[in-house]
DNA sequence: GCAAAAGTGTTCTAGTTACACCCATGC
DNA sequence: GCATGGGTGTAACTAGAACACTTTTGC
């Protein structure tokens, strides 16, 4: 046993472990949410699917392991990053002992590395469709699922997944597939707008239909207002 | 690098970290929430308060280790817990560089080992008189309980506040403190006794008063059936 | 007989759901 | 002029909130 400033270093009698860190990285295109999963080009499990990742340094907090990993593979710095746990199987890497921190990102799909990430053999996969996945990544990516789900639902963090303007129908596309279920046009656009969170544009998009859809933005601004109003986004 | 099976060890160039649990024990009595503390009785930060906590170990799972720190406090097994993350700042540990996995536990306050708690200078403190905590555990316990909140309003996780024979308006008190807000006692019951998971017994509890209350149990096959039948548990 | 907590229904309100037609435009 | 997706209001229903008195019993 060491001493540091004259005490009894009593860490160094426990173990020491490699900590990982792995992102569920959420991107919505075309109605459909994906997740960006990497066909691994080194061992273990070279060739097989898996989430991004990537060990934790001594110089560093998890929580910036996490966005390390995610800017090496997309480019992207403050991007939305929830950590949803740490799993600490025994068998869980085959290799070794390793602890992985997970975490989701939500990220807009359209503003990315792309050569960045094609050289991490990186993917976009629907969320239906997740392929087996290396370790417990399919269980990390269940659980980060449910909690998009959850959160999505009372905190106005679905806008991370859309460009800064987006059109009522992309946004309740988004949410459909969020949540996995069709929403009723008229009390989906009468429930967001009733909580004046965005800022109408004059610009239409006009790839889906002749017509066009307005664009809209979301406001931060009236957001707060919102909450220190008392009130909530919820959906 | 060493090598495992004849490949190289990939794994050896990475940092290795101490990894602690810390356990958010709560406990129900008379109307208010409490958290199991402790007075350290050795360094770091040794006679300030801090949660039970516990290096993990080489041979158990993450979640083993939680139960294990459980256990060594207050000898209770097969307790209700739930992790609420990892945390990871530089300097959380201010003696070294230590993770520590955060998990909250229900206990039944009557229930525990009182001489081995007292043992490690443990004390029930209400949930809103916590003093300062070492490192960042009071960050840990503001997380933990604003996740009771969350999750007891949408599953019958409550009980285990409890003991097996419960009145209902024990159980009123119980949500009041964990939602920190009263409820109208005719729509408590209402809303309770019409989801039909409790089992009333002829036994009444007369501590509180000369009529007395009659005594519940949480029946868990009914619980189940609810479930199966797309219902919820919702207060 | 009275103090103290347990137990019990109904009305009102607000929020959620269900639902169908007109509009603007490009071709 | 017609096909396509965008945009709009109202009525019915359901869940939540508000509310006051009677019952039991130990002292």
């Amino acid at each position: 046993m060491s001493e540091k400033n004259g005490i009894v270093n009593l860490y160094e009698q426990n173990d020491r472990f490699y900590v990982a860190v792995d992102c569920i990285i959420f991107g919505f295109h075309q109605g459909t949410l994906k997740l960006l999963l990497i066909k691994r080009k080194f061992d273990p499990c070279k060739g097989e699917w898996s989430l991004m990742g990537g060990f934790l340094n001594k110089d560093e907090s998890i929580d910036a392991a996490a966005e390390r990993v995610l800017q090496d593979l997309t480019g992207l710095e403050n991007v939305y990053m929830e950590q949803i746990g740490i799993f600490g199987e025994l068998d869980r890497d085959p290799g070794e002992r390793v602890l992985s921190a997970a975490y989701y990102a939500l990220i807009n799909i359209d503003d990315y590395d792309k050569e960045l990430a094609a050289s991490h053999n990186a993917v976009w996969v629907p969320i239906t469709e997740i392929p087996d996945l290396i370790f417990d990544h399919n269980k990390m990516v269940r659980i980060a699922q449910k909690q998009l789900k959850r959160k999505a639902a009372v905190e106005p963090i679905g806008f991370n997944l859309l460009p800064e303007l987006f059109t009522l129908p992309q946004l309740q596309s988004l949410y459909e597939a969020i949540f996995g279920d069709t929403l009723d046009k008229r009390n989906f656009r009468k429930k967001l707008l009733a909580m004046d969170v965005f800022e109408k544009t004059e610009e239409k998009d006009k790839s889906n239909s002749k017509r066009g859809a307005y664009y809209y933005r979301f406001d931060y601004d009236k957001y707060t207002e919102l909450v220190q109003s008392g009130l909530r986004f919820a959906l």
